[in-house]
RNA sequence: GGGCAGUUAGUUCAGUUGGUCUAGAACGCCUGCCUUACAAGCAGGAAGUCGGGGGUUCGACUCCCUCACUGCCCA
């Protein structure tokens, strides 16, 4: 035997030899000129300050199958990687590496800040990149992106300016988002709302003419009051119509502020009164324009209350909301303070609450690009898996809100808009470009936008900088995109469905016309036991190398797909402590009994002399007059395999094509097939039969292997490299799946197979019932209910005997109960177990009650079916046919049963 | 508040257009086995009134209504 295939399977040195041969060998390189069919995939790029987490596992490897898959069926297939350069995570990044140094950006300017940030990816922005590679991933690493390279650069660059001349991008001064944080804005997208407890606070407006009266107004923000600038009620809030126009001084600002009618004051929420604060609140904002009101900005950008505040200037707001109520308190302007749960924003990044702030920023106007990406996906040229997705999709599309896209960031690229002294400007690709476009003289003064843009600007061009569309700043048509775009497939979590899924449409709809992909699979969320999202806060999320270095990467791909369902969420207990994943066994144990089916077949190959035997008949294969009905059984279950295979992977259900062939290696063809060849070859005295028989097996197995490579890429390429002398050059992954041969599939024959089995396992059951050693083998008569099963179970008696560990199996036709003997019928088919000693009477008495009460009831119920004419009228006719059968078989052997009972 | 999912053995899930479904699998559990590929294994077993209620139908896990609970998204 080769020496390779040791007893238990060690995949740690295989999966790293053969990550590195194809890459050496370059095999998942793709060429951009178009040869076959192509089959292409865009992967997220991650960020480049990431590290590997179990999201990443399940989603890779869902592309890789996928990719694995198509490359085997033939087509020309190109996977794209990359990564993006995470503005404000790495900006973060670098700003706590000087803050170390004790420096902060403005001590270094903005050029050096720069270089420390490109030192920062160099060195530790590639880490993301090599923990993929340990997924044994095989996407062409030759064409690895990163948003910041020249080339995406350059794209990005002629898309702001293109929209900033079409009109759909603009500046203005707005409520945004804002970072205090990281002292940038952010889009909406980037927000996360959380159910918070604060307090509601009813405060008192004193009036101007009468300071005994007063006005209550509810808010949960008392530290903006010094942004106060009206009080608002609704126009039909009959208990306010008396105040409408009179003045109200803000507690303790002191301020004199009218009182205002606006749709916007809600009289169902806390008194029906509401502060206006138009700096500090979006809707407030709205309220401020509609009332030509002033906009009072309170705060400084790091969250700090400004000079407007007076006393409370430089204090920290959530210090300064403290100290305001306090002061609030001393001077009695405090009519309740209630309990109040409500939803903040948190930055998606930097996790703190988000402030609205008032800024000057650039937006893109999305609803003409919402309309353009919206009808691909309602015309299903875009599919979403699971489907349920476009309703989330059209709903976010109905209702879109212009995107703000600036940030007040260094790390980034800048954005390409040039100002006058005297505030003209425009986007440009350089100065010089600017000058033209604003009619400017050759020498006249510019200053470039401090600002940069949102990741996300450079992300929405993925399926376009990816193929080196205007890589140089011109070029519209490449070779890729001819070849490439539209892609097949994207692989996401839901979670960036409108980061991302959506702006890539807008954005490829808008430049190019055309759809970026055609389906999109959202995959599961994964959790642990406790349902948790696995994430870095909870701390419920052990390293997916250290599971990978436990149980191997085909392991983690299968078991990882193995348990998640389209579009359901992935429970797993973890055990962050031991860095585990238990429920990992099921693919480990999966790829050992692989390996050891291919073990035992090579041994038996060599055992019996069989490699060298007949080299005339070195490739001959079983003719079709020698398949036996195993041998055609096999094969019938396993062309309805590869069948199923291929729908469930056309249909995107990766859980079925994964379950599918768990199934068909572990049970038919490891439980059945290969106990059943070790019989076929013992009754063979033909070494030329037994090679070709063997050939056939392994021939089997071989194309197993195919259909499993796309899930399990490392073992498969061992073991088919194991099972012939093939070089390192050559992979099963570049060989051709197989495709299911219809006319191999024969249900009757399967049923008859099935049938076999049947009483195979009525046989061990009779056995465990009287607890008999697997040592003690034990004559067994089967009595058929006509010829022909007679005649079939004579020519598997040898298989029947082996497989239920009998010492002889003896078919007859319709006998009597033979004396001290155990029986069960199934089916009308009757097993008589014959036993040497004496049997236990009530106990088998006892054992046959049970079935005869099962039986009894079931026919009770069948005739009770039959006899309602209505169900016999109104089934269809073939049911009814089915249901009179079932009734007389059941009968039958309900007579039986109850005769051997008789004779005990 | 609006929308979308889901609720089936101890656990995680299958269950295709309603009829071999008196509901399957895997893991776990119990029993017996180191049977010449595999103890990371083999054989056997126990375990569910399919979330509650109502309806349609000859027939409902499956279709409709309603309620409850869980999760997600958006206000």
């Amino acid at each position: 035997m080769k020496k390779e295939f040791e007893k238990a399977y060690n995949p740690l040195i295989v999966e790293d030899k053969w990550y590195e041969i194809w890459q050496k060998n370059n095999i998942y390189a793709s060429p951009s000129e178009r040869l076959h069919e192509p089959y292409s995939i865009l992967m997220p790029p991650p960020n480049v300050t990431g590290i590997l987490h179990f999201g990443h596992v399940l989603n890779h490897t869902l592309q890789d199958l996928y990719i694995r898959w198509k490359r085997m069926l033939g087509y020309q297939v190109c996977w794209f990687p990359g990564y993006d350069h995470a503005g404000i995570a790495t900006h973060a990044k670098v700003e706590a590496m000087l803050r170390e140094q004790g420096l902060s950006r403005y001590d270094i300017g903005r050029e050096k800040f720069l270089e420390h940030a490109w030192e920062w990816k160099e060195k530790y922005g590639g880490i993301i990149i090599q923990q993929l590679k340990k997924l044994g991933i095989s996407c062409d690493w030759n064409r690895l992106l990163f948003t910041m390279d020249e080339s995406a650069s350059n794209a990005v660059q002629q898309v702001f300016i293109r929209l900033f001349d079409d009109g759909l991008i603009y500046r203005g001064k707005r409520i945004i988002n804002w970072s205090p944080l990281s002292q940038t804005a952010l889009s909406d997208e980037e927000v996360e709302f959380r159910e918070v407890k604060e307090k509601l606070y009813t405060l008192r407006y004193r009036f101007s003419e009468n300071n005994t009266e007063y006005l209550k107004v509810a808010t949960v923000r008392p530290e903006t009051i010094y942004g106060d600038v009206a009080v608002a009620v609704n126009p039909n809030d009959e208990r306010y119509k008396q105040f409408i126009g009179k003045k109200v001084i803000v507690p303790y600002v002191g301020r004199e502020v009218e009182v205002i009618t606006d749709e916007y004051a809600d009289p169902q929420f806390g008194t029906g009164c509401v502060k206006i604060t138009p700096a500090h609140d979006p809707n407030d904002f709205e309220v401020g324009l509609r009332h030509n009101l002033p906009q009072i900005n309170t705060m400084n950008p790091d969250g700090t209350l400004n000079e407007f505040a007076g006393e409370f200037c430089g204090m920290e707001r959530f210090k300064a909301r403290k100290a305001i109520l306090r002061k609030l308190e001393e001077n009695d302007l405090i009519e309740k303070i209630e309990d109040y749960t409500h939803n903040v924003g948190f930055s998606y990044r930097g996790g703190e609450a988000i402030e609205p702030y008032l800024s000057d920023q650039w937006f893109v106007k999305m609803k003409p690009l919402a309309e353009i990406a919206l009808k691909p996906v309602q015309e299903g040229r875009i599919q979403f898996h699971p489907n349920h997705w476009v309703k989330t999709y059209e709903h976010w599309m109905n209702n879109i809100r212009d995107w703000c896209i600036s940030r007040q960031l260094w790390w980034g690229h800048r954005i390409p808009v040039y100002y006058t002294e005297d505030g003209r400007f425009t986007a440009a690709t350089s100065e010089s470009d600017a000058r033209k476009k604003l009619g400017l003289a050759e020498g006249v003064n510019l200053r470039q936008d401090d600002d940069v843009l949102d990741t996300w600007f450079s992300s929405w061009l993925w399926p376009l900088t990816t193929m080196y569309w205007l890589a140089d700043g011109k070029t519209e048509e490449t070779p890729d995109l001819n070849t490439y775009l539209p892609t097949d497939l994207l692989v996401t979590a839901p979670d960036i469905i409108f980061f991302w899924v959506a702006r890539m449409i807008m954005a490829t709809m808008y430049f190019k016309n055309e759809i970026p992909f055609k389906n999109v699979y959202f995959t599961s969320t994964i959790r642990d036991g406790k349902g948790r999202k696995l994430s870095k806060s909870l701390g419920n999320s052990p390293d997916p190398l250290n599971i990978i270095a436990k149980y191997g990467t085909d392991a983690n791909r299968f078991t990882i797909i193995y348990l998640s369902p389209l579009g359901q969420d992935v429970k797993m207990d973890v055990d962050v402590k031991a860095q585990d994943i238990p429920s990992m066994e099921i693919g480990r144990n999966f790829a050992n009994k692989i390996w050891n089916a291919g073990r035992f077949l090579l041994m038996k190959l060599e055992a019996e002399g069989l490699n060298d035997c007949c080299p005339a008949n070195e490739n001959k294969m079983l003719k079709t007059d020698e398949l036996t009905f195993s041998d055609k059984w096999i094969l019938s279950r396993f062309n309805s395999t590869i069948r199923n295979i291929h729908y469930a992977l056309d249909n995107y259900k990766v859980n079925d094509y994964s379950k599918l062939l768990y199934d068909f290696i572990w049970r038919d063809f490891c439980d059945w097939y290969v106990e059943i060849i070790k019989v076929q070859l013992n009754r063979s005295e033909s070494p030329a039969f037994k090679r070709a028989l063997m050939k056939h097996t392994i021939h089997l197995y071989e194309q197993i292997l195919k259909l499993l490579h796309p899930i399990m890429p490392f073992i498969t390429e061992e073991i088919w490299h194991l099972l012939d002398d093939r070089t390192d050059k050559e992979s099963i992954s570049l060989q051709r799946i197989p495709d299911a041969d219809e006319k191999l599939i024969d249900n009757t024959l399967e049923e008859k197979f099935f049938n076999l089995q049947l009483l195979v396992e009525e046989i061990r059951r009779l056995r465990a019932s009287i607890n008999l050693s697997p040592q003690q083998k034990i004559p067994v008569i089967i009595s058929s209910k006509n010829y022909e099963e007679k005649a079939f179970i004579s020519e598997e008696a040898d298989i029947i005997a082996a497989m239920a560990n009998c010492s002889s199996v003896k078919s007859e036709l319709n006998i009597s109960k033979p004396a001290n003997c155990l029986t069960s019928v199934v089916r009308e088919t009757e097993i008589f177990l014959l036993l040497e000693g004496t049997i236990d009477i009530a106990k088998e008495k006892e054992r046959l009650n049970k079935e005869k009460e099962r039986l009894q009831n079931n026919i009770i119920s069948t005739e009770k079916k039959l006899s309602n004419e209505k169900f016999v009228s109104n089934a269809s006719p073939e049911i009814v046919e089915r249901e009179r059968e079932k009734l007389e078989s059941m009968k039958e052997s309900l007579k039986k049963v109850v005769e051997n009972m008789e004779s005990i």
